[in-house]
DNA sequence: TAGATTGTTAATCGATTAACAATC
DNA sequence: TAGATTGTTAATCGATTAACAATC
């Protein structure tokens, strides 16, 4: 519904931001905000703010402020909340588990459609109300389900075989967990490379910073 | 032993990933690449390559390039890899259960050394080596422990008032899995917030990005 | 030495902040 | 209407890229 293509990624990592703030304030019985206060709230600047939303159109009212409600469900349909992509989950490690049972995807334009790995944990068959099957099925899944996201939580060394395969059978977007950089160069696969290694690791760097 | 104090964000966040894909180059028995060829590896420029490491020192050599071992080396030690941090784990759930199993913790700059959960999983007293300890146990553990990193991957409720006692048992830095951003004013309190939800989100934006 | 590649300064580009006219 | 706050343009700031002299 909006045409917009070239928003920069800067702006883009903080609308998920600003959804988790609206979504507390609506929570909080607030109806309405202004740029000033939000701002406070999150540590940005208002001029911030009101350059961010303006990339998407006017949902501000001048001398008022916004309506919480409304900028909450704005951001939503901009974030594609209202329309969910099916996706699968690649690897059911600890880290899979995590993902697929406490991850909310339908509020986040996602919907969990299946589970692969050939070593599941002792006696366990399914998972968030989905079998775990083994990637020998995945051709087969794909080409009928018709899944556009994979969730990567596999080793290193699955990946790059992997990603290709998926490529191949359709998938359009991965948010990636293993350790493995996807930098896949076709024009409209779009990749998350998520990395808690380096995000461990910039903290190490920060809390030394002063010592040495 | 680098005083340089006025690295930026951006820097800093790459350096992780230099280190990874030095690392890669080291166990493929490179032993010397020039910034011009590991700009084309990781995609990014020659330029920004020697500009980051020039923050740190003049690790390279002219008419050379730089030594993959030294580098690699380098880079560890303004990560602080060698000046490991105690850290300690609370909730202990899928997600606190992956990353105590699975994160490289030793290669990373920290030691885990305690782990916490009121309501650990039926049958599991133990977990990477360690006790799970009830929260009660916190202040006296810190206190005779002094560990220095906390990694919260508990409910979002639970967090604000559990981030305050943590900083007054002596906790200067989070790594910060919880629903909740923490924004600490404290001058030498370092946070990282992860927040794997906007991490998704934004590949659902970027998905349906050319759709709408 | 000649060739290559760094370290570093200067130029460009993009993102953030400030300012203010438009308007509710 | 007067006061407030947006939308938007202009100014500033910071990060990236280009260029080149230094030097191995």
């Amino acid at each position: 519904m909006i045409k917009e293509t070239n928003i920069s990624m800067p702006v883009i990592r903080r609308l998920p931001r600003y959804y988790r703030f609206l979504y507390d304030l609506k929570e909080n019985g607030i109806t309405r905000i202004s740029s000033r206060e939000l701002s406070q709230r999150m540590g940005l600047t208002a001029s911030q703010i009101r350059q961010d939303l303006n990339c998407f159109g006017g949902f501000g009212q001048q001398g008022y402020g916004y309506m919480v409600e409304q900028l909450y469900e704005e951001i939503g349909r901009i974030l594609g909340v209202d329309h969910p992509t099916d996706a699968i989950l690649l690897g059911v490690g600890n880290l899979g588990k995590a993902v697929a049972k406490h991850m909310r995807f339908d509020t986040r334009g996602f919907r969990l459609v299946g589970l692969f790995d050939d070593n599941p944990a002792l006696g366990e068959a399914t998972l968030a109300g989905l079998p775990i099957l083994p990637t020998a099925q995945l051709e087969a899944f794909c080409a009928s389900h018709k899944p556009q996201m994979a969730i990567l939580c596999i080793p290193k060394e699955a990946a790059p075989a992997l990603v290709q395969q998926l490529v191949d059978c359709g998938i359009k977007g991965f948010w990636n967990f293993s350790h493995y950089d996807i930098s896949f160069d076709h024009p409209d696969v779009v990749v998350e490379n998520v990395h808690m290694g380096d995000s461990l690791m910039t903290l190490s760097y920060r809390m030394n910073e002063d010592k040495e």
